[in-house]
DNA sequence: TATGATTAGGTAGATCCTAACTAACAGGTA
DNA sequence: TACCTGTTAGTTAGGATCTACCTAATCATA
């Protein structure tokens, strides 16, 4: 078995490298490859609570609002994020993601999807269908 | 197609998953889940190049030398790190990496291997055989 | 003297804070 | 209706801390 677990380590290495590269090449594309993962977990958060405004990410980020303001004055800097003022309440400003933004909060997914992408172009259907049948025994 | 692509959307999601998981129980283990990435790249350079000096180690990293005895200093204070005089000349330093320092600097290898390890529990030799088949053909 | 590393002192940027402020709303009162 | 008041949402000002860099000067060894 020994030697199964190298050729398997072979194989996912390969995988999850070329999952790094489209992560890379997304983060490239969208020119933000010095974003902080701190600023992704705050896109991610954004991304997750829909219409969220400035009070509310401070309560869920256990931050105050002075910071939230800042880490979105620096999202709508890098174009990830824009400010949207209610139209029920003037003093309410709700957090807008922009393409990009959805884009770099989702970007594991994005990235899984482009690898995906590449793996079926070069196997057939009864392939696929073999590899999931395999890959769900583990999950 | 389509169908199949978000099948092995979701048994590959649920596997970097896994890995995800795995990673940060390496962190955890080291006591070290506030490490920065840049600090995690510089543990590679140094693993990558075995008995790097300070010099050498500015030179790689296009860094200043007192950049690098900042960054080491970090690296005894955190135990991922030690200084070894040169036995032939004393103005030379080595820095070498503890048992943490590489455990971190290969997390990425580290973490696939844990991961391959729960895959193989639930698995048997035929099916890890055919997986390496199918993968060996998407690398 | 030249080299390898350290010390001293400093800058820039990220991420946090409190206190004070402005704008907008909501309720009561004249 | 018009005005006053208190509350709420977000911003501004100013500051602290930490990471990650720097130059210049210093110390130890060759």
């Amino acid at each position: 078995m020994a030697a199964r677990v190298d050729r398997l380590f072979e194989v996912f290495d390969r995988l999850f490298a070329i999952k790094e590269e489209c992560s890379s090449e997304i983060f490239c594309e969208c020119g933000l490859d010095d974003i902080t993962s701190r600023q992704i977990d705050y896109l991610k958060v954004i991304d997750e609570h829909r219409d969220v405004t400035f009070s509310r990410l401070a309560e869920i980020t256990k931050n105050s609002k002075p910071t939230i303001t800042e880490m979105v004055d620096r999202f709508v800097q890098i174009e990830c994020a824009y400010r949207q003022r209610s139209p029920d309440d003037g003093r309410v400003v709700h957090i807008r993601l922009t393409e990009k933004g959805q884009m770099i909060a989702n970007v594991e997914q994005n990235a899984l999807y482009r690898m995906i992408d590449r793996m079926v172009q070069m196997l057939d259907e009864d392939e696929v269908d073999l590899l999931v049948e395999i890959l769900r025994k583990v999950g």
